[in-house]
DNA sequence: CCTTAACCGAGACGGTACGTCCAGTCTTATA
DNA sequence: TATAAGACTGGACGTACCGTCTCGGTTAAGG
């Protein structure tokens, strides 16, 4: 895989950390405008062309300390629960807990940046955005084929955009907390909202940018 | 009203509104990160200390020209028409264009903003979320209060964070678009969580209460 | 002399009188080159318009306030006794003690601006240096001509350069005072200088820009 | 020496030299007041920090010029010939040169600025002033020590006074030249009013601000 | 008496230099 | 070869003053 012989002087794994944590831990306290790759560098202290040599902007170190923190939390995004709806709503609360204590700034941050950066809306969505609305959907999906959802009035995709919309919507506009609450709440709501026995509409919902792998299931 | 003698040179308009217009143009055109006070100042033609000497922070420049856009458009967030559905709708429908086409690119880079600095999220919420929220959950309530809707098994507050919770999903992650059709298919998921006759046990957890033939609200 | 009929409200000594003493104050005080017009139009208690209106730039109030500052004093150029050398001291003293006392930042200053304004520069000869020069040349030159001195060794313009020389170079380097005591060293020099018998060798003058009317007195 | 073990990138000579000579080509093109740090980078092709990170204001940049000016020429201040006469003339010449070609503009707005700046004031007195009314105070009290010249009726101070005091008043008031002939003209005048046998009044001069280093030795 | 024109204060206007900070790049010595 | 250190060019920051411009209000001479 590596091909190259790896000579020199071997990458400093303790700078690698001290990086990812300081950038972090700066984005969270005096968020993610006030972040400059001076301070994350000055921070961790490590030379600035340290920082540079590893990761050409703020963007991609947050990004990659998010990505190190996943792979750290070894977070299940699947609950293998039989119960759907516990899942679910085991699935929002460790989504919200997480976004709450350690990721929100920065993820706000870079999706704000992310509106005239397609590459980095695309790399947002491949490894932060994008599976986490697949592993809902694919819950309600379960439901679904279990039968004790139905997406007849609401298509999963809207189903999921309510979820996820309530929770970006909170944490940018604080009006309300995000918390195990919310996560319940929402619980609730959407098995109303796909209860068995609502009126099929069947519209086909357009496909996503990233297309899911979960099957649309049928609108039968 | 105004008792101070006005003396000394009077403000200029022409000035106010180059850099109001500026400001809105540039953050959407290149995003709110790369917005700065120069440049706004060089597009509008206009020193920078004018800018300075009205308008502390590129954030005030835009919040000034949020308002403004909305004085100038006399949106009407009251539709006043006797069907509720309708109205939330056409709510709806007004929100996503004008944040689509005009502000979404400032809204967004506020926001970001605003995660630390609490007096300039308490003004975003004064001026551009709160008033749109309560627009929608009062036309949510007087369906209550006509009986066409009931708050039973979800607050409107939490049917309010759906609606615009989805918009500012979709509008930070682009994942789908926020359109027309977005606002007729909130509207009737709307009618379905809000369905008369849902068992109002408010926030416990869900029962398995058996619930009528929900009307499909048939957009067809 | 003046022609126009004079009409409308006619001009403010009060604010005259503001705006020079403040000029001269605030240079004193805080240096030629921390002098603004603005801070001289706030001191005056004067409109900044006001200001310009009448002096297009802080030299010309300087060198107006200067030349006010000279009438008022309606200092005596030629002290008229008959003793030469008393007549000079004197006007040393007055002069060490006007420069060192009110106006020394101001000209210092205004010569260094001079240096790359002919204008200007040709403004400060006319009306500080100049007169200066020619009155103290003129001492000299009845000296001569009643006997008590002599041009021989060398000329009496190098006389003037002496006296004046040695005030300026000791104001801005400071190496020593401008007093008194500094006008009697000073003459008893120009005595022993400009002493008849002396040697002549004859170099004729080369004539200054303003060439002051003192007749060279051939070398014989 | 050099203690610290030099870490980082080293300084570059070559921006240093662009600024050095920047700013002394600008000030004598444009003069002192002209003269900005901005135009100063600009000028040498270097960033605005660069200069800022050396030298904190102009003044500081024009001191390091002259003092660089003067290492590079390498100046004999000790002109070491025998003849005092022909030293004291050669050294006033070298100076007139100089001073007149080069420094002459930035001497004095540095002078003028150093009215209301003592440290700047004390800092030109001990590289550019001092150094040169001492080197001549020497040539003249070692004319004193060999019997060519006698402090009598005036003291040396005073002598050097009248010689770089004619410099300076005609730098500023441009009535006349500062040359090879002033030079001379000067040194003749500095012969007849140090001549022995001039009646030795013994003032005893006041010690002066740098104190040369000695007593004039006996007035033989 | 009553225009009326020039004066006056205040202060906003477009510009420009200030001195600071950070972005990214580079060049050194050291590990 | 990676690293910490730090100097490099470049550019935005927010401030201060420049010189110009418009206001409302004042003040005396001339009709």
């Amino acid at each position: 895989m590596n091909d190259t012989p790896a000579r020199g002087r071997p990458r400093s794994e303790t700078a690698r950390r001290a990086v990812l944590d300081a950038a972090l831990e700066l984005c969270q306290s005096d968020g993610y405008q006030q972040l400059t790759m001076k301070g994350i560098a000055e921070t961790a202290g490590v030379g600035r062309q340290t920082v540079y040599r590893w990761w050409p902007a703020k963007q991609d170190v947050l990004i990659d300390a998010l990505r190190d923190l996943a792979l750290r939390k070894a977070e299940r995004l699947d609950p293998e629960t039989g119960d759907t709806l516990r899942d679910v709503r085991t699935l929002l609360d460790a989504t919200f807990t997480l976004t709450t204590a350690l990721t929100g700034n920065a993820l706000i941050g870079l999706m704000a940046e992310a509106q005239h950066d397609p590459e980095l809306s695309h790399r947002l969505q491949s490894t932060v955005i994008g599976p986490r609305r697949q592993a809902l959907r694919a819950l309600l999906a379960r439901g679904v084929a279990e039968g004790s959802l139905s997406d007849g009035t609401v298509s999963l995709d809207l189903a999921v955009d309510f979820a996820f919309g309530t929770m970006w919507y909170r944490l940018i506009s604080r009006h309300a907390p995000v918390d195990s609450r919310l996560a319940e709440q929402i619980t609730t709501a959407l098995t109303t909202l796909l209860r068995p026995g609502g009126t099929a509409q069947a519209e086909p919902e357009p496909g996503t940018a990233e297309a899911p792998e979960g099957r649309p299931v049928g609108t039968a």
